[in-house]
DNA sequence: TTCCAATTTGTACACTTGTACAAATTATAA
DNA sequence: TTATAATTTGTACAAGTGTACAAATTGGAA
């Protein structure tokens, strides 16, 4: 069946809005990309801040879901490395993937996500850190726990560029390819997500840890 | 002697544009905050995309300059470890320190690059390709050359993960600080500086080379 | 069918935007 | 000083913004 007016809206504001930002969106931008007049947003949604809160609440739960659940699974793993892999992957898959049957697609909300972040939309930036602060700091604490004994200074930071490893991969990938000559496709977003992984990964290895003394090196922690 | 009013608007588009993206700043607001007339802008910078285009003017050829200069020195160094974690400090300290004499600082129109590409205004776009292709390409020489035998999506992938995270800390620095429940500074610049470089550092090192052969397991660290 | 509520449209409002340009001011040189 | 150029201001304009709301349309139950 035809999805209601309301449901094309949201889709095409994530859409406009992971495509250009928020500010520079339009209500009647979105409206035209619907085939809809103007009043019908106001209508649903009331203000344009309301439309942005539904998108987010709209995309949030399932998400973030998925994420604790594959987290669930990873946990059982006794083996150090593989279970910071798994981790790793619970926390970036769920974001690249479509969360349920055909709503914009993870990945787009997720480039929504990363664009918004930027903007510093004071709004943005509140329903951000509300939505997406408890799961971030869940992971952290698994994160923490496959690699027993590094500083808590290096995994956060760690997680940090994680993230924007992951927005940046989304909102450029083009750079990817061209900086690569045409040779790697910035658009490949499976391998996105497995060069992802595994460059978090070696930086999550390479803290000093209890098991293995940090013993000088080049890099030396942070004494 | 006291800056002219050509600077100070310069100086003041950059912060405002670095806080809020392109599209959210007004001409009139870079002028209050300058003390000056809407005016004054038409008249030093003609129109809003112009003056963009000379903030990147102004910063862009000091900031790759030193980024050249502090690679040449890396070039030189023998052991290919040592001269990886040169390579990554030479691209990533620029970015962090003010360029010249009191410009507004490398780090704040770093943030306003980060922002801008977020954005995606298509004027900042080109510009930024323009501006930095040519030098992101020589570290992608430089940085493949201490990994020698890895394959070319693997870096970069990587020198792509690297800008995200350096552009991340410089927009959400405050995350880092409230994950960490305060025990960790975002604001710490010198920290970041040196938890990105060590963290991309392992995840150049994970890559598979020639000398080392891959050999099973999950991902080697650095052995 | 008829009726009523839900939806969609059209339009108007006050406000902000980038830009243009004449007038006023300030600096500089003769 | 005076004259000439370089600035800075003030203001006006058309275009676009989010929001409000009456009118038109549609949908579903009686």
């Amino acid at each position: 069946m035809r999805p209601s007016l309301r449901e094309t809206l949201l889709l095409n504001a994530v859409t406009l809005f992971s495509r250009s930002g928020y500010n520079a969106v339009s209500l009647r931008d979105i409206a035209k990309a619907s085939g809809a007049n103007v009043g019908s947003l106001t209508y649903h949604f009331g203000s344009k801040a309301n439309l942005l809160r539904e998108i987010y609440e709209r995309h949030t739960k399932p998400m973030n879901a998925r994420r604790l659940e594959l987290l669930g699974e990873a946990r059982r793993i006794s083996n150090p490395d593989e279970r910071l892999m798994a981790v790793l992957r619970a926390y970036v898959v769920p974001a690249f993937t479509s969360s349920t049957e055909s709503d914009g697609g993870g990945a787009e909300f997720t480039r929504m996500r990363a664009v918004l972040s930027a903007e510093g939309n004071p709004d943005a930036r509140q329903i951000i850190a509300d939505a997406f602060d408890e799961t971030s700091r869940v992971f952290i604490g698994a994160l923490a726990d496959c690699v027993p004994g590094a500083p808590l200074e290096g995994v956060v930071w760690r997680s940090q560029f994680l993230l924007g490893a992951l927005y940046y991969a989304l909102i450029n990938p083009e750079r990817v390819t061209r900086l690569s000559g045409g040779a790697v496709d910035g658009e490949d977003r499976e391998t996105a997500v497995n060069q992802i992984v595994e460059a978090s990964f070696a930086s999550f290895r390479s803290l000093p840890t209890e098991a293995a003394a940090p013993e000088s090196s080049i890099v030396k922690g942070k004494n």
